[in-house]
DNA sequence: AATAAATAATAGTATTACTATCATTTATAA
DNA sequence: TTATAAATGATAGTAATACTATTATTTATT
């Protein structure tokens, strides 16, 4: 028997559990690539509906709509880099280390085939930092947080937040520094990529800046 | 004579300089209204004539699309930002003191109102905030780019960076902070107001709180 | 007074984000 | 097996949106 990844989904976010069945699978791999390709704004129902073979009322029966789609694959997403970081960690006493491993996990820069998966985590991970804002950059986001679309990012960040805490437990602000972490890994990704010219990494190894930096951004804020 | 900021904004933004009209500067003023308000993805060009007292195609004849009119609004509040740190900053000697001051800036906890301007800059602050990083995360950054449109941003983050590296000319990320710390600034306000459990800053003088957290982090980052 | 530029008024189009309906297939249960 | 329900497919329709085009009118410039 195979290990499979549960995450578990806020129900409200779908019509219909897209897990469960063929289709409902289908519309999540391939929202994943054409949100991936065209970007969120030029990601249509009815692209997506023909890029699996089915019609848009198909899709419809699954999710309200685009924004929820979007939600559930970003949360889907959180979850499983919850997960991840909490099996990945699991050996590792030293909190120091933990937190490093941590970072590494966040910039995408180690192996997670650990765990098979029937999604594609690198194209997700490029989402993420593309789309992942949009998320909650709305004005809905208040009912949004009260139906706990957000639960799976707020779990990570307190993960997180945690292991920050292992490390100095007299610094002040562990969960604020975790967000800004998480967020921050995904910033600076996009902007060497799209905007190279704001930071000043060089482009060479630039996955291995972002973790030099952000180590620094850590470490020295929690004294460590 | 009125002092006045100018603003310097690239051209290509768009077709006809809303600076010098009348209906230029309403298509501005009750743009940055209605954005905030209704939030970007129910900004409508049909909702803000009617406001304006004008049509659809007025509109038109100074912005070609809405995410222009949106980059236009915010590089304006980029570029005024700058001309704030330069201006502010002028009599402050000591490179911590007037990074401190930065910060206190960047979280809108000083008194702009020094300079006026036509431009509600508290609406700006706010749109700031959840709108920002939509005017970048598209799929035609590079274009956006390549048209100069993140010039002002580019601009401020570079001023940011000088005033990181006259603290500690050691540091290796002055650029990269810098744009850590416009972009954190927001965040963790956006936060704050909206998912509050995701931080644990209470909830009493939230503003000092952020500025305590952007202090810690950036002046231990940069050992001072 | 003549000319050009800006604006207003109106209409039109392709696309989008859905909703509704009904027929067909597939799974489940008696 | 048959009856029943559930899921899917096929198709159509609608209101709203993001524009473009055209022509008339007002305002500014020479």
């Amino acid at each position: 028997m195979k290990l499979a990844v549960q995450i578990k989904m806020t129900k409200s976010l779908y019509l219909r559990d897209p897990e469960q069945s063929e289709l409902g699978r289908n519309i999540i791999k391939h929202s994943i690539q054409l949100i991936q390709k065209t970007g969120f704004e030029s990601f249509k129902f009815k692209k997506l509906a023909e890029s699996i073979g089915t019609t848009e009322a198909g899709i419809y029966r699954y999710f309200e709509n685009k924004h929820k789609l979007l939600v559930y694959i970003i949360s889907w997403y959180w979850g499983w880099l919850d997960f991840q970081i909490g099996y990945q960690t699991n050996n590792v006493k030293d909190p120091i280390s933990k937190l490093k491993l941590v970072i590494k996990i966040l910039t995408n820069n180690v192996n997670k085939d650990l765990i098979p998966s029937h999604v594609d985590e690198s194209l997700l991970h490029q989402i993420l930092i593309a789309e992942g804002s949009k998320s909650y950059l709305t004005k809905h986001v208040g009912e949004d947080n009260n139906q706990q679309y957000f639960k799976p990012y707020k779990d990570l960040c307190n993960s997180v937040g945690e292991i920050i805490k292992e490390c100095n437990t007299q610094y002040q602000f562990p969960h604020a520094l975790a967000s800004t972490l998480i967020e921050v890994a995904h910033l600076q990704n996009f902007f060497i990529h799209n905007l190279p010219t704001i930071t000043n990494f060089d482009q060479t190894k630039k996955e291995d800046k972002i973790i030099e930096f952000l180590n620094n951004l850590v470490f020295s804020s929690i004294k460590c």
